[in-house]
DNA sequence: CTAATGACGATTC
DNA sequence: CGAATCGCCATTA
């Protein structure tokens, strides 16, 4: 759970990455990414992460939207999400300031 | 212990 | 494009 956090934390500004891409980085099943972000990605950037598809929940969406102009993120045309082929996060560089993050641990 | 439950994903029709 | 289906697996009831 403290490792999907770290991970949210790495994705950079302007980019986005799916449920699915941090629950391989950190060893587990997309869905307890999803219970994970519920229950404690309020206290993350937690507008960074969609599903595979680029798109967030209508209630998060809504959230998200002023964020998402601020840091260059624009919405996909059916207005669900934005499009994740652009705005993806380079998931080899995300690893590695992941595997950084996790091992500088106290 | 079993069963239901998801901020999911890939496939198929 | 949307809807249905199945696999997934930690958490909760």
């Amino acid at each position: 759970m403290e490792r999907v956090l770290r991970a949210v934390e790495q994705v950079p500004r302007g980019c986005v990455v799916s449920y699915g891409d941090l629950a391989a980085l950190v060893g587990i099943g997309p869905r307890q990414v999803g219970s994970i972000m519920k229950a404690y990605g309020g206290n993350v950037t937690w507008w960074r992460v969609t599903n595979s598809y680029g798109d967030l929940p209508a209630p998060l969406l809504e959230r998200a939207r002023e964020t998402w102009a601020q840091e260059g993120i624009l919405l996909k045309r059916n207005g669900l999400g934005c499009d994740i082929r652009r705005y993806r996060a380079d998931l080899d560089a995300l690893a590695a300031s992941y595997e950084r993050a996790v091992t500088d641990l106290p």
